[in-house]
DNA sequence: GAGGCTAATGACAGCCACTGACAATTGACA
DNA sequence: TGTCAATTGTCAGTGGCTGTCATTAGCCTC
């Protein structure tokens, strides 16, 4: 990589991290692409050329993992029942996203700019529309793997539809706590992936609450 | 009603529909608020005072509708079970919509903006957002007809999750095909809800596709 | 290693959504 | 009818984002 590259990829790495740096010590709607050039000492044009708006920084590091977990979903073997082989792609992605990412953007500087776009009703809108997207993948894996059409069967995409419900349950519940950690995630997931069993059962009110 | 009164309600209607109007011929994007202001003869200024910004007139329909579902579903009676309650709180809340709305805003023409905001990025997030706090509201009814704590039990949320997710499905579905109306709705609803518990049953493989 | 080529940057102007402030207008009501 | 308050228009300004054009800076060849 030549003296150009170089620099480039360093302002584009400078300028992600000033803008995460400042979403998650300011806030997302506090900060201004002028913030963010200025500490990098670029101009606004220059932001607006790395990239295609100031949302796009807050997302990197979702980005990527939604790349892995697509990745994941892909080679698991196909005896795995629908929910099963979800469940093992995304557990699995979240291990491999640490070392993806860390050279980057740390994770805890991630996980505190996690806070922010659930609790920006700008950044979680988007961040809805993206795991959206990303459903509309994994159906589309899912029903490959089943060998269904995914147009003309609704299970692969309602399956789909269930397990991103959980998860994003879980990723509310999760960035309002304070555990605010990977193995905190991963131990949530796990608790409330195994509650769908339970949740989709006969009568509630039978049973115990857990 | 007096003089006053009756002027910003007509101003307010008038915005409104010409909003709808031109959202749904010319797209949401390429319709400035000086579109729809010059349309009725106001200032940029007025329209802001009647609304807090332009994607609020694309929901004004979508918020009506979201009102009648939490109150038919607050007053189905206590047995059924959730996914039967929210089902039938849904469609009843569809044979309701019409009447509530019409004079307002011509069914057809919220039919035609709803197709825009699916296939609009910045209004399919801003719907999606809207659409996960509906199901928070939605989840703490539930909970409370099981006699449940919606923050302790994971249930509610994962089966309203569920619900949501198959109501999302049929929305985008509807929206690209081409039989526009409440009745292919309610259709396509009713025929993708009976397919939740085949999607949750044991093995895909065995059974036929519908 | 000087000079030409091209890619990256900065500076500037402009669009659009949105807001605050203030003055002008217009209905309400005594 | 005149006073008061609500509604509106105008203007100026902020922030996200884009197009344009001149300038700068790395690259490559002779």
């Amino acid at each position: 990589m030549n003296l150009r590259e170089r620099k480039k990829q360093r302002t584009r790495d400078a300028l992600l991290r000033a803008a995460l740096e400042l979403f998650a010590t300011r806030g997302y709607d506090e900060t201004t692409v002028d913030d963010i050039a200025a500490a990098v000492d670029v101009s606004q044009r220059t932001f607006f050329r790395y990239f295609a708006g100031k949302e796009e920084t807050a997302f990197f590091v979702p980005r990527l993992a939604e790349g892995l977990v697509v990745q994941a979903l892909q080679v698991r073997p196909p005896e795995e029942a629908p929910l099963e082989a979800l469940r093992r792609a995304v557990l699995e992605s979240w291990d491999t996203i640490n070392e993806a990412v860390e050279e980057i953007v740390p994770i805890d500087l991630h996980l505190r700019v996690y806070r922010v776009i659930e609790s920006t009703p700008a950044l979680f809108a988007a961040h809805l529309r993206r795991s959206a997207e990303l459903e509309e993948q994994l159906a589309r894996i899912i029903a490959e793997r089943e060998g269904l059409d995914v147009d003309a069967d609704p299970r692969p995409r309602i399956v789909v539809a269930l397990f991103g419900g959980v998860i994003r349950v879980t990723e509310r519940l999760w960035s309002a706590g304070d555990e605010l950690s990977l193995a905190g995630m991963r131990q949530l997931t796990t608790t409330y992936l195994d509650q769908v069993g339970p949740a989709l059962a006969g009568n509630w009110r039978t049973g115990q609450s857990p």
